[in-house]
DNA sequence: GCCCTGACCGCCA
DNA sequence: ATGGCGGCCAGGG
């Protein structure tokens, strides 16, 4: 997927001004409200925002969320706690730091169990 | 509109 | 644990 810019920035102003009506806008939401320290996965985010079977959306959400959003990316992992990014790559280190940061185990690119959370209750 | 590429997932060999 | 496969769907060319 090459980069895109423009469509879902331009979605910023309306996720600032109310509640979410789109799905990026549901996923950049559910992503908002994942605790410190603990984690969760695409397909679980993209359930919790109401689309099921699309954690390749949520994936593209994070991409797509403007920095100034300061969105808990590193707190979504792939499947099973698993960092999605190729192990050693920038991002993997990246995330891997911000997690340890707020407790988080992280071994061998994988969260320890414990710190996934139930978005189900929140 | 068709084809390929993803910050994905679950199932099965 | 590892790899292949089909399913999912938005973008870009």
């Amino acid at each position: 997927m090459a980069r895109t810019k423009k469509s879902a920035r331009s979605l910023l102003p309306q996720y600032r001004a109310g509640g979410p009506d789109s799905a990026i806008e549901a996923i950049w939401h559910v992503v908002s409200m994942i605790p410190r320290g603990q984690v969760s996965t695409y397909g679980a985010v993209a359930r919790a925002a109401g689309l099921p079977g699309r954690a390749r959306q949520a994936g593209y959400a994070l991409k797509m969320s403007p920095p100034e959003m300061n969105l808990p990316w590193h707190r979504v992992l792939g499947a099973g706690g698993r960092i999605v990014f190729a192990a050693g790559s920038r991002y993997f280190r990246e995330q891997a730091r911000r997690l340890r940061a707020e407790g988080v185990v992280v071994k061998n690119g994988r969260a320890a169990a414990s710190a996934m959370s139930d978005l189900e209750a929140l």
